[in-house]
DNA sequence: CTTGAATTGCGAATCAATTATCAATAAGTT
DNA sequence: AACTTATTGATAATTGATTCGCAATTCAAG
């Protein structure tokens, strides 16, 4: 009954600890696949899941494609993600005080900052 | 050949215009049918999509939910959403200078901010 | 090394949002 | 009022992301 350890939910992990940066399942896959070849997309969702629930990873939900997963424990940050790759990055600091700008009588708890623009791989293979 | 004017293209404006906040396809039926009861969702759809053809809709992309629209013209600004209710209210003021926080050797093109929180009502209906 | 349960990969199924289809309706020109 | 054609509403179809079902596989306890 208790969970176990297997090569793809290894390969899982170390692709998302790897990449600087938020996976999506799909790029899980690719990137796990180098390891594992026979690695299922299902199976990414599932780890995916497991680690969210698990506590060791954070889904970063931005307008527009799939969610992405990075490694929890990272420090109060944002993300940037690139017009051309759909590539997310994380970015680091926050301009602060945001509560000036919650409507009247409304009660912030959470923010999210998300810059968009071209990445520096996209910039050089213009 | 030319565009037609129909009662429930206006319906549909009306609905986005006067409500002070971002609408979802769903919520401008909802609202739109207080005026032309028979009104279809697939009409709004198509009206939400030539407004922004046009131009006097902008699309409103946040994570989670269906897109929102919002009359054009409005000055640089950002969202607000009820975790509670899923409503967005837009949100003056912009804390600025993100340019800090943008990786090395991107470029930085747009912008949004998202602040989650329990809005007003939601807050009073405890 | 056996064996039972957890896990996997595949494809089908689901789900929400949005678009396409098409016959019926209604602008607006003449 | 007649007529041409844009528009509409209902519903089927599509899309992208994610989950399910299940037989085959593989951990790991004994």
């Amino acid at each position: 009954m208790p969970p176990r350890t297997t090569s793809q939910r290894a390969a899982v992990r170390t692709a998302i600890e790897t990449a600087n940066r938020p996976l999506s399942p799909q790029e899980i896959l690719d990137l796990a696949r180098k390891e594992q070849p026979s690695l299922g997309i299902a199976t990414v969702y599932r780890t995916v899941k497991a680690g969210t629930e698990d506590g060791w990873l954070v889904p970063v939900d931005l307008p527009h494609g799939p969610t992405r997963y990075e490694p929890a424990g990272k420090a109060h940050h944002h993300h940037f993600e690139c017009t051309d790759c759909k590539s997310v990055f994380g970015v680091e600091g926050c301009p602060g005080e945001l509560n000036a700008l919650v409507p009247e009588g409304a009660e912030l708890t959470d923010h999210e900052i998300i810059l968009y623009g071209r990445c520096a791989d996209c910039k050089s293979n213009t």
